[in-house]
Formats: structure tokens, sequence, C-alpha cells
RNA sequence: GGGCCGUUAGCUCAAUCGGUAGAGCUGCUGACUUUUAAUCAGUAGGUUCCGGGUUCGAGCCCCGGGCGGCCCA
């Protein structure tokens, strides 16, 4: 497209869009955007449209300069650049290069300019690629001319893209560096990068991502640390035979876990959808129709606020394998977290963001939950200590907890507040109370308690496991027991699934179950808050 | 949901008691053929988050709202 015509399609745009869109929305029957309490999104964009006249000088500059560039038939966003190396392949080809050395052989390179020292008949920038390789690009009077030397103190700013081809050299200082024959634009940059020394603000690493990746190499190196833990993942599950599946998203009937759904509405069905909570009830299917070592990586989503260790969508793993249980999933899950630490990070003893270091090597310390809570409170806790009385202990110990609690949140409450929240090495706790697990089996031989453990990593849970339980009448009487929570008005008890139920009635057969969260496993390798996890968090636009 | 703190130039931050809104980097102009966050000289840049109020006068005080952080539930 020419110039000129670019030129009028930007004048054009500010009126012209507004009303296209509104007259879209009208077209297309979308009657229901008008009671709509969301205001269109693109009219709210547009006084930050590039016409603005309004514009901080340094964002117009660069617009100038991008017409400017394309009036004179200079192309700001060419299609193909001839690159011959990364930046990187320069670096390891000649990585011994003495000071002060021409090498006599020629590439072609590209990257972002992070920092420009201009002399006068010398310029030097730092490129950037990537994975944050840098390397130094030369450009002298007597090698490219003057008039490619002008045009390149001009027209390059900081963060735009550029290749650069030359021969590689080391300079005076011993800096590896390509020493241009030429040089060209490969992206314009109209915004003016963050000052690369100062810390960017949180809530701009985390809105702008792109900016946080683009200035702060641990931000990239986060993304590659969690991709590497994922593979890993996958990778000691393809080992052990496990089958990877992928189950819905989009449900009729909630259910696995007690939280609260977000809920959508599927307009050619007519009926309310749910976001999973969990993918249990489907992998579990799974079992009953004879896969009997499966695993899914995927998102579940919960109606719940965020903070520091919550988001409302998260990334989980859970997996199931028959005639396992929850003494042969829990070694497997060590194992799980192990492999991922070795795998990523070289040791099963990892260097966290605070610069300590934390051992997740060797056999993990297990507890169980009611011997635990005797032990911390210096009185012995069952499964029939009233809950008169654990509310008893609750008040003594100042916690404020909600009256209609049982006997099992009431343990599991005291439990975190007594013993859970001072765990730092990763510690197994086991045996749950029963009516706090509908979902799990009665403990072989301990009465009243789960099969059950829950993983704790310096203090916060990383996973969760069970004997499962697979006894279809059972099943049925827990769901119904949940759906009487729920019409009582408990918005996070399970409903009653009875395509899941009828599944069971086939028999699963027995085994065991495990659920960690991705986002969890990262912070507990890295020492990160979760949403330096998540690559984009959600976050309450602007 | 409640409490506290924050929100100022492109970025990171100052601004005394209510009295002309500043700095560093970035940008712009110029000098410089070996720089490394280059240096030097000059210079530009503001709806102080938004809306009300008090006052001769508000970045600052009062009321309401937005966004963010921390703590509590």
């Amino acid at each position: 497209m020419a110039p000129k015509e670019l030129a009028r399609l930007a004048n054009n745009s500010d009126s012209s869009m507004v009303e296209t869109v509104s007259l879209s929305a009208a077209d297309t029957g979308l009657g229901r955007r008008r009671g709509s309490p969301y205001p269109l999104p693109v009219t709210e964009e547009l006084p930050d449209s590039p016409t603005g006249d309004d514009l901080p000088e340094q964002m117009r500059i660069r617009r100038e300069k991008r017409e400017r560039l394309l009036a004179a038939g200079v192309e700001p966003y060419p299609v193909e650049l001839p690159r011959t190396h990364t930046l990187a392949q320069v670096r390891e080809a000649y990585s011994d290069l003495p000071t002060d050395t021409a090498t006599g052989d020629k590439v072609a390179v590209t990257g972002r300019v992070m920092f420009v020292r201009n002399t006068g008949k010398l310029c030097f920038a730092t490129l950037r690629e990537g994975d944050g390789t840098e390397l130094q690009a030369m450009l002298s009077l007597d090698k490219v001319g003057a008039d490619a030397l002008s045009a390149w103190k001009s027209d390059v700013d900081l963060g735009d893209h550029v290749f650069v081809s030359g021969e590689v050299i080391t300079s005076r200082r011993g800096e590896l560096s390509v020493l241009a024959d030429e040089w060209r634009l490969a992206a314009k940059a109209l915004r003016p990068l963050p000052v690369a020394h100062k810390a960017l603000s949180e809530e701009v690493r985390i809105r702008q991502r792109y900016v946080d990746l683009i200035l702060r190499p641990r931000a990239r190196e986060t993304v590659r640390n969690r991709a590497g833990v994922v593979r890993s993942l996958r990778e000691s599950f393809h080992s052990r035979g496990f089958i990877e599946v992928e189950t819905p998203m989009l449900q009729t009937v909630h259910g696995g876990a007690a939280a609260r759904p977000f809920s959508t509405q599927s307009n050619a069905m007519d009926m309310e959808l749910f976001l999973r909570i969990a993918p249990e009830l489907y992998l579990k299917r799974c079992l009953v129709g004879g896969l009997e070592k499966v695993f899914e990586i995927n998102r579940n989503f919960r109606n719940e606020g965020s903070d520091s260790t919550h988001s409302p969508e998260f990334a989980m793993l859970e997996y199931y394998e028959a005639y396992a249980t929850y003494d042969t999933n829990a070694a497997m899950t060590r194992a799980l977290v192990q492999e991922a630490a070795e795998s990523v990070f070289g040791s099963q003893v990892v260097t966290l963001d605070d610069g300590s270091e934390y051992d997740l090597s060797g056999e993990w310390t297990t507890l169980t939950m009611y011997g635990s809570l005797s032990g911390a409170l210096g009185t012995e806790i069952t499964p029939d200590t009233p809950a008169d009385l654990l509310r008893k202990h609750s008040v003594a110990l100042g916690l404020e907890l909600d009256p209609a609690y049982g006997h099992g949140k009431l343990v599991e409450e005291l439990w975190e507040h007594l013993v859970g929240d001072h765990l730092h090495a990763p510690t197994f706790v086991r045996d749950f109370p029963l009516e706090t697990s509908p979902l799990t089996r009665q403990h072989r031989t301990e009465r009243g308690v789960a099969e059950k453990w829950d993983l704790y990593v310096r203090g916060f849970e990383l996973a969760t496991g069970y004997s499962e339980l697979v006894d279809p009448v059972v099943e049925r009487e827990r769901l119904e027991d949940q759906a009487r929570l729920g019409a009582a008005g408990d918005d996070e008890a399970m409903r009653v699934d009875e395509d899941f139920l009828r599944a069971m009635e086939y028999g699963m057969p027995p085994s065991g179950g495990v659920g960690m969260g991705i986002d969890r496993l990262l912070m507990a390798l890295t020492g990160l808050g979760i949403r330096e996890t998540i690559l984009f968090p959600l976050v309450r636009p602007e």
C-alpha cells in the first residue's frame, strides 16, 4: 500500500471506526449489548489512536520517522531480511576471539537495539535477540558511507529491530561485534522502551508482560523454566506408560472439587454451562473405560479472588493410575517433582528467587493430620472428638471460624493454623477427616479418616493425592450429601453428576489419583509469586 | 467484604507548613572513529488517576469514584 493511502486511512479512522462498530453491533442483532454494563472496548481505545495530536513527544517523533521513511521509499517493516546467523550462533562460533581482531568472516544478523553509543564517525549499538543473547553492532563512516551512517543516527531509536550485515570482529575493548557493511530497519518501534536500567513497577510488568520480557532476562527465564517443568512432567509420565488426555472444560455439571464455578451460556443449546473446576470426574470415567494410566495438564477455573497464591484460572495436573494407592502415588509425585527440578535446574536442591536454597532431594517427611494436630495442641484429637470441643480449641487460639463448621472442617482449620502454616520442608500430610473428603476412600484400617494426603512445600499446598473411592453406592451417598449442602446454601458444594455415577456403576478399578497445581509447582521450584509464574495473569482493564 | 498505603514527565522517583511542580535516565540539537547504562554542551517535555468541594491560592486539605499493593476476614 502506498504511503498516501496509509495516511488517508489513518486520518479517517477516528470518526468512521466508531460508527462502523456501533452499526455492526446493531446490524448483527446483538441487542443484548444495549443492556450490557460494559462499553464497547473499541471506543475506549480511540483517544490513544496513532493520529492524536496530544501524543507524548517521544511517540509522536517515532511516528513521524515512520511516515518520513515510507515517504522516502524506505520500508520500516520489511517482509524478509537475509539473516545468516542468530546472535547466539555468532557468539558461539567466535567465543575465543582475541581483542581487536578482524576475522574476514561476513555474517548478517538481526536484533532489537537495547543501547546506542553514537560517536561522530563510529557508532555502536547493543543488539539483543529472543533468548537474551546480546551482540554489538559497529557502524563506521568508511564502511557504510556518510548517507547510511547519518540515516542510522536519525532513524534508529532504542527498541527498534535492525538488520546488520558485515564482518565479525572484536573491538579494541575486546567486544565481539559485527562491523557493518550495510544496515536496515527490521521493524520500527513506535513506543519508547522504558529505561533499561531501572526496574519496572510491578503493575507494568504484569499488565505489559511483553515489555517485561524485553527488559528483564528473569522474566524470559521464568517462561522457559515453566515450559521445561511441563515438558519434564510429560516425559516423566510417558516414560511410565501414562496416556495424556484432554477432558471437557465446558461442563454441564461442575464437579471434582469444592469451589465456585464460572458459569456461561450456550446460545445453540440454550443452557447454562460451567467452566470446569477440576477434570477429576472425567479422568475417572477414563479409568472405567480401561485407560488405566491417564494424566491431564490443563486449565481449571475457580470463581474466587486472586492473591499471591491464587489465580482464577490456573494450570493443573491430575493423574490417575489403576491399582495404585495413596502410598504409591505419593512416591510417584515426589519423583515427578524431583525429576522436574533435576531436568530444569540440574539439581534437586533449587535456588529460590530470594537467593536461598531449597532441598527437594531424598525422602520427604510424612505426618498424619490427627497425630500432628494432637501433638501441636498437646491433647489427643481423634475422629471422635466432638465438634464443640474443637470449637473451644479454636476460640482459645483466637481463630474466628464459621460456627456452621463441623468436625472435619474444624480439624482442617486447626491443623492449617497450628501445623500447616509452619511446614517448610516438603511434607506429606496423611489421613484427612472423612466428611471433608467426599470422593475419597475410607481408610482401610483407621476409622473416620480418608486415604488422602496433601503435599506441603514452604507452607503452601502443592498437591493432593487419594486412594480413590470406587464404590458407586457410597459415592452416590456422598454426592447426595453434598447436594443437600448445596441446597442449604453452600455454593462450594458438589452437585450430583448422574452420568458420572452411571460410569462408576460399570466398575472403576481400585485406583490412586493426584492433583498438582502447575503454577504452584513453579512457585515451589523458583520461590516466585503466582503472578510471576503466569505469563499473562488476569488483571482488571485499565 | 473491611482497614491501611500508593497513584506526579516516555520510565523510575522527589516536591518542607497549602504559595512558581523538580531530578536522573529517555527524547531533541550539536561535538566526538573504539564505545559498554559512552562522554560533553545546550534544550524540550506535565489534564499531578478521574469528578466534586474548601480556600485569595490545592500535587498537598475534605467528599465520592477508578486502578494497584499490603494486611485482615
